[in-house]
DNA sequence: ACAAGAAATAGAACTACCTC
DNA sequence: GAGGTAGTTCTATTTCTTGT
């Protein structure tokens, strides 16, 4: 008989997944004769199978008890955590299950960078509570190796800036920006036109969320032989926009994260003094999620989130860092 | 109380299928 | 082709029910 070591340490692989299954009927019958019918196997078939499951699981798992079958204190433990796990391979294994929002309590993941979450969440969540009330969403940031945690199935979904097309990925373009410059209102960089003179003589914050040195800005006014003062550098968008409002520092932001930040901050936009361009950010996840059909209403729900403008405009601005 | 029959479990032997 | 696994049929054993 297999020792309970060995059994934490065997492989799954090594399980008739059909054990489960002759399992799940012998604790609802409390027989193996009718265990055996309801399987659509012989008694004795099934008598074996009951004594796989004992030497799997060490233990009688259903007793004689003069006419009828007892199940042990093992047996009942394991029926409600045997029945759900059925439940959710049958869930898995059933033919084009539909996927219903409404009725789903599933949990996806989601990674991404802090602005494109302030973009996207707020009406994806909006959408969530309305059509999908039990459906759980965790959003992540900064997580290490994000291709192979969705190879591994550890993350749903993640958005970033597009990348080179790698096999088993999928991407799709989900929302596209523009730059603008940031400046607290009243800022004295405010009383004539921001030229490209004056932009490079004031003091710059710069967002960095991946650390790395250098930015879209920085390159294109070291091409024309400029350079600007980064007095601050951060991780986070969302720490930029109070930091702009205390000070004379300058943020070249996106522009969606930006409008919106206006509304609640004493902040002032002004169009970059050169020509930037744009950014496009991503939906990213893996091909073996392709055809899941939860997975796919959750992608249209994100990029249905996008801000209208963003979506129009996706697919046609570069893919730069929007970090400025 | 005892014997016979019915029903259920489980072992033995054999077969079919799959993998190496 | 060998070896392993899981199916089958057949059969032994156990336990309960029923009739005498």
């Amino acid at each position: 008989m297999l020792s309970m070591v060995s059994i934490r340490a065997m492989n799954l692989a090594s399980i008739d997944l059909n054990l489960l299954v002759a399992l799940e009927a012998l604790l609802a019958e409390r027989s193996v004769s009718r265990a055996a019918r309801r399987l659509g196997l012989s008694q004795p078939a099934t008598s074996h199978a009951l004594g796989r499951l004992r030497e799997l699981l060490g233990d009688p798992l259903l007793v004689r008890a003069g006419d009828r079958m007892e199940a042990t204190p093992r047996a009942l433990a394991l029926e409600g955590p045997l029945a759900t796990a059925l439940t959710a391979v049958r869930a898995v294994v059933a033919p084009d299950a539909p996927f219903d929002p409404a009725r789903s309590d599933r949990a996806f993941s989601l990674e991404t960078i802090d602005y494109a979450a302030a973009v996207l969440l707020p009406p994806l969540m909006e959408r969530l509570g309305r059509e999908a009330p039990r459906v759980s969403l965790e959003v992540r940031t900064r997580t290490d190796d994000i291709d192979a945690q969705l190879a591994r199935g550890a993350l749903d979904l993640a958005i970033g800036l597009t990348s080179p097309d790698r096999p088993g990925l999928r991407q799709q373009p989900v929302l596209s920006d523009l730059f603008v410059c940031v400046l607290r209102r009243g800022h004295p960089a405010l009383r004539r036109p921001l030229t490209l003179d004056r932009y490079c003589a004031q003091r710059h914050l710069l967002v960095t969320p991946t650390g790395r040195p250098g930015s879209l800005v920085d390159d294109l006014l070291a091409q024309s032989g400029r350079r600007r003062h980064v007095a601050l550098r951060v991780p986070h968008f969302l720490l930029a926009p109070p930091l702009v409002a205390r000070s004379d520092l300058v943020w070249t932001a996106p522009g969606s994260m930006a409008q919106a930040h206006a509304a609640l901050l004493p902040l002032t936009l002004r169009p970059p003094p050169f020509d930037l361009g744009g950014f496009t950010l991503t939906l990213r996840w893996h091909e073996r999620a392709e055809h899941d059909p939860g997975h796919r209403w959750l992608r249209e729900l994100v990029a249905a989130s996008a801000p209208a403008a963003g979506r129009r405009a996706a697919g046609r601005a570069t893919a730069r860092p929007p970090g400025g």
